[in-house]
DNA sequence: AAACGCAAGACAAACGTTTGCACAAAAAGA
DNA sequence: TCTTTTTGTGCAAACGTTTGTCTTGCGTTT
């Protein structure tokens, strides 16, 4: 049986050969490298020079092992990640958070699973197995096994999202979804929308719930009724905007405008409303959230609600990196902002009846 | 000053306390763990019943510096991560490996720079540091840097793409790009298509090379001139096909078929031709690659050859960790297949002159 | 009945760091 | 000149596993 050994060129080169060659004790070069301001210049560059002559570098598992960190954070996604990453939003928020972690020279794991229990169990071996320091998550759903295990070991997170219960207990960073859907309706209602239907994601996921309460409000204000009829909840798929569409244009009185909660729904919704000759936005508007990369490629392109989703990524990661390193931090809430950026798929209501 | 009760929150539990519980030495305790078949079924038993109620799980770290192997790959994506990230097919690939991955019961190591020579240097870490047993890398440029460090230190990794040189040294999957771009070719030739456009990516790029010497090949066989100024390589993003779409159009006899080497650069493309007024199919066929998810959202719906992106990953994976576990397996090629999916992008070419 | 083989565990030495503490030498104070 | 203090290093004990080797007890052979 043979094993492998890194460095072919025999042994591993560890800090006991750099103190060697340096003169010094492995102390002394473990100081060094964490840049100990209790070593003279003149030995950090004596240790240094031993260092590269070697070619050493650290190893990350008895670094670990020995000062119980490992400079890694992990990701959690919503337990059907294959679903997810079709959705452009995560690899954009895993790129705001890579980013951060990159700078500050952390790693990130992912672990997957398919079910929530896989998921929870994942999460269970990587917190308890030193793997990471943190954890970032992706999605706040109902009562989550995850979260409240995190909570329970005092383990530090960060959500992205808003969580339902103990907000004032969780780090999270989140847009003020309410008001951003109070204003989307408002700008329907500014186009003299008044039959404005609701594409929301599960009625589960906290981001529904504040922006339904956000719509209504908008309503209310208005003093529109508020149709029962016009509120449908759907997957953030497309298959879910396709679905939607057909609950809502079988209406006697059909929406004049729609609010979807996601870009890929709206996709589905203005290829289905192509399939039934419905043209955007002269007989219906669309006003969707996200604003992902491709939002300006359908036809017509997509007025959507720009959530800068890389800065929910790399904010999420400041906070955890700083709860890392300072446990005691009271949670925080960041607020990222949003912006309107209308394209072609909403237009004043021409009144034709 | 507070000493921690074992089992208590804040004391880890470790191998010992399940050893001192189950009244046996902490190697038994191992060996159980690793299922080794010196231990008898009843102290097993004995031992697990031990574990589970003192919550224990193995400390990686401690697992990865004694046996010299970390459970988790790591994963090297282009230097310019950030932009990668746009197109769908990185999320895709990641897919697959995180599936087989976690089939396995391994680990993902995500690691991004934002230069090439970050890019080295974060692997090098990585790799040193033994905080990955072996790489997947997701691209094959020219002369990589990573690649032969790689090689040089005979560490396991294997090449989504086909390497330029080594290309028997090396285990890569990919498809048969000069196959699929001749038949391709042959296609757009048989619906009547002379005049045939190659959007490709950066000429750096081995499927780039590939496939434009597929599409030679094509030409050849059916005697039709290669034109130098079909010919446009730009980046594998949705500006890429813009920019494309400028230089082939303003040409004094432009194509009246494009084959584009990526689905993101074929948005672009269609964007940009739609403002032109030139509508597709009619005036121009586009025949593109990957058949990423939004493919057919796109108007019209995108005529694409699936490569099977999520296989390309998967496959990396599966040879990746065979290799980890048997280091003196040659090299490998897995080829994966791929298809045309016919939408609405492409038709006979009608003759109007 | 002596010798042997074997199964099941125990022991202890790694693995490569970090870090509290001890300690020597040099600098400063008295 | 003799304590103190400061500054720079070394020593050695963790950190939680794995794994090669040694021990024990017991059932088989001759």
């Amino acid at each position: 049986m043979h094993t492998w050994r890194k460095g072919e060129e025999g042994m591993t080169v560890t800090i006991k050969d750099v103190a060697k060659l340096a003169n010094v004790a492995p102390s002394t070069v473990s100081r060094v490298i964490a840049n100990n301001p209790r070593i003279s210049e003149i030995t950090k560059r004596k240790v240094r020079e031993a260092m590269s002559e070697l070619g050493y570098h650290p190893n990350f598992n008895a670094r670990s092992l020995a000062n119980r960190q490992s400079h890694a954070i992990g990701l959690v996604m919503p337990a059907s990640a294959d679903k997810a990453f079709q959705n452009p939003f995560f690899p954009e928020v895993i790129r705001g958070i890579s980013t951060i972690l990159h700078e500050k020279e952390y790693a990130l794991y992912m672990s997957t699973g398919q079910t929530e229990a896989e998921t929870y169990e994942a999460v269970v071996r990587m917190v308890q197995g030193g793997r990471v320091d943190g954890i970032i998550l992706l999605y706040s759903s109902v009562d989550d096994q995850v979260m409240n295990y995190l909570m329970e070991k005092k383990f530090p997170f960060t959500l992205i999202g808003k969580p339902l219960k103990n907000e004032n207990l969780i780090t999270h960073i989140d847009n003020d979804n309410f008001r951003a859907a109070k204003e989307m309706t408002d700008y329907l209602l500014s186009l003299g929308h008044e039959k404005i239907g609701f594409v929301g994601g599960s009625s589960d996921l906290v981001v529904t719930i504040d922006r339904l309460l956000g719509y209504e409000k908008s309503l209310r204000i208005h003093q529109i009724p508020y149709r029962e009829p016009y509120i449908v909840h759907e997957e953030f798929l497309k298959e879910g905007g396709q679905e939607a569409i057909r609950k809502l244009m079988a209406l006697e009185e059909p929406p004049t405008a729609l609010l979807v909660m996601d870009d890929l729904m709206a996709f589905g919704v203005l290829s289905t409303l192509s399939e039934m000759q419905i043209s955007v936005p002269e007989d219906l508007s669309v006003l969707s959230f996200n604003n992902v990369m491709l939002a300006d490629f359908s036809t017509p392109a997509l007025t959507s609600v720009d959530i800068n989703i890389f800065q929910l990524g790399y904010e999420a990661g400041v906070c955890l990196l700083k709860l890392i390193h300072e446990p005691t931090l009271p949670p925080a809430r960041i607020t990222v902002p949003y912006q309107l950026v209308k394209r072609n798929s909403c237009m004043e209501l021409v009144h034709k009846r």
